[in-house]
DNA sequence: CCAAACCGTAAGCATCGACTAACAGTAAGC
DNA sequence: GCTTACTGTTAGTCGATGCTTACGGTTTGG
């Protein structure tokens, strides 16, 4: 498995996305981050475990707490396989365009 | 299910990503998407369809025959969930390595 | 009208994955 | 050493989903 296909496999889960967009305003704790999803905090620990795999996220531990924060590797990785398809994307695109123009010289 | 979630989840199926990049060469119709595929024609048809209402892709008649093209507008969407948080993720990035050098003030 | 080519859809099955409950492990306080 | 707090892991269940087979629909051609 690829890291982008982590990438792409952790970002899906809807539960998944939640957690990782708590993290935007800062570390947080497994706890903090579960008060508030309707999930149990084993299941943000499972959901933690696939965002480190992902390179999404990392931990440190502080005590008996473990806090996460966003490791922007995973998110630069899906962004350049985004940007790279971007590119050629829009030049097909833009050739089929001008091929519907011109489709019927082609028969 | 909102259209960013419509994206994540459209992505997320390696076969789904595989026909995907099979258009990334051009429109091409199912039976050319199929061919060289480890699944069934009516398989490519269903993640057509899931690609389609994601808005990743697009198709014309031409006869008989379907033909599906990459459209950028879905792929936009995404970027955007990506480049929103790509801004704040770094931002809680550099203010989590710095709180790291200071922690010991903060006790 | 009949045949062929190309495609979408429905039903059924198998597999994957998210969730909960129960347990094990580590660190701080007394 | 004992208790409490916080977290990771495992077993088991159940719903979601990807795949195939079979069928129906549409277009081209004679």
């Amino acid at each position: 498995m690829t890291n982008e296909s982590k990438v792409f496999a952790a970002l899906y889960d809807p539960t998944r996305r939640a957690v990782f967009e708590r993290l935007r305003g800062g570390p947080k704790s497994v706890g903090q981050i579960a008060c508030g999803l309707p999930v149990t905090r084993p299941a943000v620990s499972q959901h933690l475990k696939v965002l480190k795999e992902a390179g999404l996220v990392n931990d440190r531990s502080v005590g008996t707490r473990r806090i996460y924060h966003i490791d922007p590797k995973g998110l630069g990785a899906m962004r350049a396989w985004i940007d790279r398809f971007w590119t050629s994307a829009l030049d097909a695109f833009a050739a089929e365009l001008e091929r519907a123009g011109h489709q019927q010289e082609e028969g």
